[in-house]
DNA sequence: TAGATTGTTAATCGATTAACAATC
DNA sequence: TAGATTGTTAATCGATTAACAATC
């Protein structure tokens, strides 16, 4: 007997990307004590309308009440759910640069269902420091850990001339979903998820609408 | 008289958000020596159609030539262009936590274009100390520093229960481009540009990915 | 010349927005 | 009851893909 309808169909991905924008503004309702939210409260907090948010949480196994709107605590539950962020998920960092550093010592993650396992990294004298609770590995260890502990996601933080290898050497040992932090594309087989998140880019494109703007002063 | 005719159409936004993955690409097969590349090349490195690449390029200021394709170096000095790439933008981090001092002492950025000239923190006992050569300073210099150094953007790397407010003190000094790495939706004035770059929700992508998959497997 | 590849138009696909009957 | 707000259908808008004449 399936129970959840919704795991079935297939979410839109422009729909899966607002998802955690929900989740985090729907949490801090409800931990301020807001019981409940309109479409066009949520449409209003995080700049979109409101018959998106109707049309988005239409996809989620919940019903909004007329004159009401969403449950924060219900909402909230359906949307952890979904986003599986009631399941510790295990990470590791490929690459203990700062930008490696930075996450393994960030406690946020650990907070919301990501346990951050192990650094690795290629430099000999960097392995068997720890940084926040996180130990540097040798890269030679990775299949040997991979088996251990039963890595759900590799992050990569190495410069860009390496993460084609890197991503390469996380699909080796099993690892089927890759946050991608390098300034470069990576290409993995299609069972394989990567997500890209690059600072750089977003200030590229920051950096394009400048020039937009100083345009349109002319 | 007006030479770049294309800087003043609109390129759509999807397309603003592939131009530095073009560029990434471009400046690595120049720097390889590889001087043409063909639509269907470049589309086969970044997982788009070849179709997509050309419509993307139209939008740009060079013309392809039949049987070659563009011309990598050609092609990346348009791409710099349009990005502002050759411009020295001034950037400030707001927060000198794990991740601000990551991107501070993080050497890629100046390389491209990016000058972090400071790092403000609300805590007193960090004021003065160096990350890299960056310096931390008091939030209550923004506003002076704001006048000294032209802000150009600003990256909010700080607790998401203090994103917004950060996000007014920027606006507040002038501050016409904002990067935000909070897990928090900011609200500015319409002539602000964001862009959102947050780890957690890419990493919740990946969570519902994963979960999709476990689903298929049964 | 023949064939590969462009630039561009048209077709398709999909996402967002508008509209409104149902409902609390 | 009257009015606000949902869920859903239909309309609009925009992006991607396909197709193909032009061209090197």
């Amino acid at each position: 007997m399936c129970l959840s309808m919704q795991s079935t169909d297939q979410i839109p991905h422009p729909v899966i990307r607002r998802l955690p924008k929900y989740l985090v503004h729907v949490q801090e309702l409800r931990e301020d004590g807001v019981e409940w939210a309109s479409s066009q409260d949520i449409a209003d907090a995080l700049g979109l309308t409101s018959s998106t948010v109707r049309q988005d949480l239409s996809h989620m196994d919940l019903r909004g009440i007329s004159k009401k709107g969403y449950e924060t605590s219900q909402l909230e539950a359906v949307l952890r759910q979904v986003l599986g962020a009631d399941i510790m998920h295990h990470v590791v960092i490929i690459g203990a640069g700062h930008l490696g550093r930075a996450l393994a010592e960030h406690g946020a993650f650990a907070r919301r269902g990501f346990d951050i396992g192990a650094l690795f990294d290629q430099d000999e004298s960097l392995i068997g420091k720890s940084y926040g609770a996180v130990q540097v590995m040798s890269m030679d260890e990775l299949a040997t850990q991979a088996d251990k502990m039963q890595i759900d996601i590799g992050i990569i933080a190495v410069p860009s001339a390496a993460a084609q290898e890197v991503a390469e050497q996380l699909v080796a040992v099993g690892v089927k979903a890759i946050l991608n932090l390098a300034y470069k594309h990576v290409k993995v087989p299609a069972h394989v998820t990567v997500v890209d998140a690059r600072i750089m880019e977003s200030l590229q494109e920051l950096a394009y609408a400048l020039g937009k703007k100083s345009d349109l002063e002319k």
